[in-house]
DNA sequence: CTCAGCCGTTAAAACGTTTCAACATCGAGG
DNA sequence: CCTCGATGTTGAAACGTTTTAACGGCTGAG
């Protein structure tokens, strides 16, 4: 429809030729003010927008930074992004946010589309915890929310055993010696070393392992959640825990409703305690003990370690953040 | 550092011209069956990545939309932009997300960007609802969420009206007759829509116009909706309403945690009514009656409205979808 | 008066694709 | 044997920028 002006036309209507224009537009400073003001006004009065992909193309340059996001329906990780797109956008780089929804396939495709936008850098928190999945291909990329195993890239990640052997610490204090972890696949990195953590606090207060059973669920969503909190329910009163530790606070809040459906009472029938301290936690029906994970400093740690990358004596780091745990009203103490 | 291998190195390998490689890529069914095959070879070979800004500076499609969500950690959008992104991948799109934060600045600069970046559409739930904003630059534009009122555009919304409208007949039919509504600020038109539908349900009633208490916060976020339940408490208990209704359920349920912090029972002291029906209202701390609007199919409509955009023959259109009102235990009725 | 140096501007060459008209090659139909 | 159409392939011209080396005009020093 529109014939598109370019920068050829604005030259033309400005009377110089299209490398001032082209100056104007990225070394404001080297061009006279007078013929300056002229191009500006010219570009203001055809309506001109700079083509990206002409300026990608020819000066190799993206401007664009991508977040590969596991679950964009989960607060901690709009959370992180939150802090990858300010300290991104600090740096005068734009965010392209993607959302792989814990599907390999999908993350596969935007990688794909990723690296044929030629972007910046790329962040992502992976399906499967394997890294070495990604084949390098030039463009730098770090891990948020998981750890590197080989040294061949940049990780952010909190320790999540530590957070594991938190919340299980503080269930055992309280006085539960019968405790469930609820959480899966365990082919997620974090479900493991959360659970890695929990039997670590097991030992060091000398209980036998079985003292923790552990309920597999499908995803970390709400709804395996309540599926989790049946499955409990189930269980003959003899045998059944009085506590749970749930990997994340969507199994948590989804334990938690169904313990209110069912008629069960929170703490006193069943303590609960999440994981990542999201905002709603605070607000359950009953408040979540949860361990809280410092989210926007992931994120912002992360965006800054990938704009480093090209940095001529880049050296590939591997962030750990401590988590800590936030004690409310669903883990009161058992008397 | 990597010399970055392009569409003719492949040619050469391959023995081919680029033209050729080209069609593989585009139209492989046009190529002999036989020359395919060494080229896809040749590809994978060489680790091919095909470069999408010069693909795009010649063809002039980009195979990209984006969403310009208003607010990324609220549920209510990430469920919207699922259904648009849904829409788009069936379509061979790709999404690119932005989050404006509610701040007209970092609107405009996505838009900006977007336009240079020369995507096919953009989707937006604007920051001001004043659409005659976006000054028509060629790329299509169609509004999520929000009504367009010039026809110039398409848009997708939700009855806001009648949702508000549908909220406070159910808090009348209760028995309420002091009642509060929590939102803010008037400048969002979807406020204003529900606050409209609440005064009408006042008038069917036949009730008069100050049974209904405006408390303006400053935006839609859970620390708002606290605040405001300290106001409320605040007021001498003879003129205390007896029910509220948040414009949306982050309020709601900040206005939850802050009347169980205050010693203040839902509903006996205060019934809460919200907006959105987001997952969390089910299980908050107490489950949240809400008004359900049809969020993944809202943005799965948008997405295929904008993607008709350049269909020769199309007309714009404008999608209105009904709400419904979840009734839960925040809103029992009064005895 | 000449020349070196500076400043602002420019012509033209990339960048890596897609696309189109043109070109071979081949088999079939006249 | 010639022509025709179909099939596959190709050379070269775009697309709209950035970038580099060169250019002309001016100033001040010699």
């Amino acid at each position: 429809m529109k014939p598109s002006v370019g920068i050829r036309d604005v030259a033309q209507h400005a009377g110089v030729s299209n490398a001032t224009v082209s100056n104007v537009l990225n070394r404001p400073d080297v061009v006279a003010p007078a013929t300056r003001q002229r191009v500006l006004a010219a570009i203001a009065e055809l309506g001109f927008v700079r083509n990206e992909s002409a300026r990608q193309l020819r000066a190799g340059r993206s401007r664009v930074i991508a977040y590969v996001v596991l679950d964009a329906a989960n607060p901690f990780f709009t959370d992180v992004a939150r802090g990858v797109e300010d300290a991104a956008r600090e740096a005068g780089f734009a965010l392209f946010l993607c959302n792989s929804a814990s599907d390999d396939g999908r993350e596969r495709e935007y990688l794909e589309l990723l690296h044929e936008q030629r972007v910046e850098g790329i962040l992502i928190t992976p399906v499967d915890g394997d890294s070495a999945q990604f084949a390098e291909r030039g463009t730098p990329l770090v891990l948020v929310d998981r750890e590197s195993t080989d040294g061949t890239r940049c990780s952010v990640a909190v320790d999540d055993v530590l957070g594991g052997e938190l919340a299980m610490t503080h269930l055992i204090e309280a006085g539960h010696t019968r405790i469930a972890m609820i959480g899966g696949p365990l082919s997620i990195q974090q479900v493991r070393d959360r659970h890695s953590g929990a039997l670590r606090a097991l030992a060091n207060a000398g209980l036998p392992a079985d003292a923790l059973t552990f309920l597999e669920t499908k995803d970390l969503q709400v709804a395996e959640g309540r599926g989790a909190g049946e499955r409990l329910v189930g269980l003959p009163s003899s045998r059944r825990p009085t506590a749970a530790f749930c990997a994340n606070d969507l199994l948590a809040l989804g334990l938690l409703q169904s313990m209110t459906q069912q008629g069960l009472r929170v703490p006193d029938d069943l303590a609960v305690v999440g994981y990542d301290d999201i905002e709603f936690a605070a607000a359950a029906a009953v408040p979540l003990t949860s361990v809280r994970q410092p989210r926007e400093q992931l994120g912002r740690t992360a965006a800054q370690l990938l704009l480093s990358e090209n940095e001529p004596d880049h050296e590939h780091r591997h962030v750990k953040f401590q988590p800590e745990l936030v004690v409310r009203a669903s883990s009161a103490i058992k008397r």
